[in-house]
DNA sequence: AACCCGGGCGACCATCGGACGCTGGTGCC
DNA sequence: GGCACCAGCGTCCGATGGTCGCCCGGGTT
């Protein structure tokens, strides 16, 4: 049990290997005006530049993943269509359209819209075929969409950015404040995506630390799976703040 | 589609393998007094003696199954603890003691509500460890059942019996009238199993041929996964009878 | 004791939810 | 053009829901 929070820490760890460069650290007040935001790291997100020194007999399970190859042909037609990859994101305020070869966030947005449509499309499918009718998004979802013809809709770009799409709906007004922050402030994609956490674990708190509860009663999001990453830190936090 | 219907087709006619005589074939009364029972085997539960000749070409996956094996030692001790297998059930009136190595129906319903508290054992451990919380009889449900003392709790067992259960719950006369029949013609549990089906399919039809709403809105239900068998013979019979 | 019926449940499988880091697109100099 | 950055998404993985039939318990002869 105890071996299993120190995984814990470690998966939650890892997402602080994104480069920290302290001599532009931005100030607390990135975290947004509220008293209640604790310093930066306070609870795991970022830090741990790399492993923890301390025990280097735990190699354990978490250490070896396979070697991926990607075929990526390049050597002629091979079979057929190879999609070229989807611009990146950028931080945008909302309205605001994306310069260059980049997509903005309302398109980010726009694509969980999509994924609602979809989602409703293989319900009446399931529900016409006698079939078990799926409640979330699920892969089935995700294939539906690409046959479809929405090829530029994948599951790990979705759930990349599912916490962002949370804030976005359960308080626009703070999601549109952090965009704007993060884009004057020139912050990359990866940075605004990490501080979308807070305002979630905040707005948890304040819901008796229940986020699946925050998810299940709002209209968009109770078709996404809570992303594991949020729950674990809402459960840090509120063993943190005692109970 | 039409490919996957046939499948559905084939696996639900596995079931008939069990053999069928026809010399004391039972009359179509079995099914309950209501005009509205069909043929016995009208919504293909039963007949298809065996693989339907018409398409030898089509092995298709459903044809290569591994031979098991099973280790079941034999030769002294080898680890710890093998569980010698529970008594068969049999058909019982509700109320009466199974006579003989047998098990009663009555026993066999109590092990679905030792489920449900098992469930809420693992869901209130889920919360208090910040985890993903089920709602549904999981595997986990079914691991922590067997660590915490109930080892003659197992999945396959529970799953075959669902459907019984469902019945139990959403209309305990026709549940019990059910199990006085097969238990006065003597018929095995296998028998009474099946038999179940049919008045389930007619509540479904009451309810819009909505068999997860049932379960749903049913309180001990709700925790089992509708099983698939039921699911489709719903669907066929929508079909059958006109949408 | 020998036999056969029938069903308990071990073990398997496709697919799922979930995760991560390799490529390669992109902007900057 | 060359390079460094960084994030899209291919690809992997443990575990899940679901299934089937082997093996043997049990009643009968």
């Amino acid at each position: 049990d105890e071996e299993m929070e120190q995984q814990r820490l470690d998966m939650l760890a890892r997402n602080g290997d994104r480069k920290m460069n302290s001599a532009d650290e931005p100030p607390e007040s990135l975290l947004l005006k509220d008293g209640l935001g604790p310093p930066r790291d306070s609870i795991g997100l970022l830090g741990f530049t790399n492993h923890p020194g301390g025990s280097d007999s735990e190699d354990k399970k978490v250490v070896a993943r396979k070697k991926q190859k990607k075929r990526h042909s390049k050597e002629f037609g091979e079979d057929g269509e190879e999609r070229p990859r989807e611009h990146p994101f950028i931080v945008t305020e909302p309205g605001e359209p994306a310069k260059g070869k980049k997509n903005g966030l309302d398109y980010l947005f726009d694509l969980y819209e999509q994924c609602g449509k979809f989602l409703e499309e293989v319900q009446q499918i399931a529900k016409e075929k006698g079939e078990k009718c799926p409640t979330k998004v699920t892969n089935e979802v995700f294939r539906h969409a690409k046959l479809t013809g929405a090829g530029y809709i994948n599951k790990p770009k979705m759930r990349d950015y599912v916490h962002c799409y949370a804030l976005h709906c359960l308080d626009m007004e703070q999601s549109n404040a952090l965009r704007k922050v993060y884009k004057e402030r020139g912050e990359n994609v990866g940075q605004w995506c990490q501080a979308c956490y807070y305002p979630l674990v905040l707005l948890a708190r304040g819901n008796g630390w229940d986020i699946d509860d925050l998810f299940n009663r709002n209209e968009k999001l109770r078709i996404w799976y809570v992303p594991a990453k949020l729950r674990h830190l809402c459960h840090m936090e509120r063993i943190k703040h005692g109970e």
